[in-house]
DNA sequence: TTGAATTCATATCGATCGATAGACATTATG
DNA sequence: CATAATGTCTATCGATCGATATGAATTCAA
């Protein structure tokens, strides 16, 4: 998947000029179709054929709409970006400000269950959530054309506020190794819950991932959260 | 990649039966590369052609040894069960074995620290070992025709004793949902440094994963575990 | 209503994929 | 050395991939 030559998305990569109404639905068909297909089967694995199929068009819409294979790729991580900013980043910027203010370690720690319980929803509770997981899981270990998009767009924004959280609730200095290392093995536990969720339901003897499933989930991660504030000696740690 | 009659692997699964030295050298060339590739580019990313180029051999010499492509994967998957299991296996049989005669909660965190030390070790220090995360974490979640063999030959045996050593530690019900998820989390944590170690190795900062690196994710593993002990107000926890 | 802009289907191209036929080379054994 | 078993190559097949040339159908502003 070299680079190719976008007839459309060189001109206009976030959306058409003047375009019918009609052309825009065609648009996002193929394009929910082509998030799919990326998530389930990989950029190779994925054929620009079975996206066509599964959107209910022929195979010269897709290079119409986004130049080829690879700007249809590039545009599905441009959407799972902007849904996970609507899903996540009034969250952020609240806890942001929290941050600045110099909230207590108690409610750093509540801050961070609540955005580690948006991460959950997001991934879990949503349908389609778990075939962006495996998207951006993908596109980050393959390191492929769209990893610097994600990783200053969606990981970083995240990963920097829980960061920031850690240090404040256990007390070590903004942004050093240990809190940044402590919140990437919280962030990364999660993939027990997208990428490998076949085998983690399979292990707990789940059929599923219920309600009940996601809120026992929600219970563990936030155990582990009150155990890093209790490992640091800071805040009221645990009842007994 | 459905399914294929094999011309050697149909009848020996595992190792040729009568063949020339120079043959299984050939042969193990081939599975090299084709672990190498499969893991990087994924079952459908990955060619025939590149691999017997890699392996310095002819594209034929493929469907000789396993039968075809599919073939080759399933080798591959049993390749790495193998490895993994000359590597693991001495130490789960001695930790079981400690389980068994009821070792104390300490003794089981020291174990459980062996343990995930060593499952560090498995997937940074040898080189071609990330290569082999790949595999198996792709597999896994696309559930492809190596699953089965995968979960019950390489997890389930090692979750199995994790969550044995967890519940030791914090005194809860063996093998119950709560150790269960906690084991999940701590393992799946480990994926920061397999599959996502371009984006962890970027966002800490760290040009390569070197020695010193290894040891500050052990450090960091191991304060996991103690806050794991010490949430669940068992065993001597923390000095503090 | 008319006509330019936009939409997208039919048909097909060249490249590449995995697999195989068939011949040749190598190895071990008597 | 002779012979069979084993190993490996060149050449090529059919299928499928992504891309596109061409043009008809549709849409909307004037």
């Amino acid at each position: 998947m070299a680079s190719s030559t976008a007839k459309r998305e060189a001109e206009a990569p976030q959306a058409p000029a003047g375009g019918y109404r009609k052309g825009a639905e065609t648009r996002l068909r193929i394009l929910t179709a082509a998030l799919h297909e990326f998530g389930m089967a990989g950029a190779a694995g994925a054929t620009t054929r079975k996206i066509a199929q599964e959107a209910g068009v022929s195979l010269p819409a897709l290079t119409y709409y986004f130049g080829g294979k690879e700007g249809l790729y590039l545009a599905c991580a441009r959407e799972i970006v902007r849904e996970y900013q609507a899903h996540m980043l009034a969250m952020l910027a609240d806890v942001q400000i929290s941050i600045a203010e110099g909230a207590s370690p108690d409610a750093a720690r509540t801050s961070l269950k609540a955005v580690i319980g948006a991460l959950v929803d997001l991934q879990i509770a949503r349908q389609q959530s778990d075939v962006w997981m495996s998207f951006v899981l993908r596109e980050i270990s393959e390191q492929g054309p769209a990893f610097g998009l994600l990783f200053e767009q969606l990981w970083s924004p995240g990963a920097d506020l829980i960061v920031d959280l850690i240090s404040r609730i256990t007390g070590a200095p903004p942004r050093s190794t240990q809190p940044r290392l402590q919140a990437l093995l919280l962030v990364s536990s999660l993939t027990a819950f997208s990428l490998a969720r076949p085998i983690s339901l399979k292990y707990l003897g789940w059929p599923r991932l219920g309600r009940a499933g996601v809120a026992e989930i929600k219970a563990a991660l936030d155990q582990q959260i009150d155990q890093i504030a209790a490992g640091s000696g800071a805040g009221s740690a645990l009842p007994e």
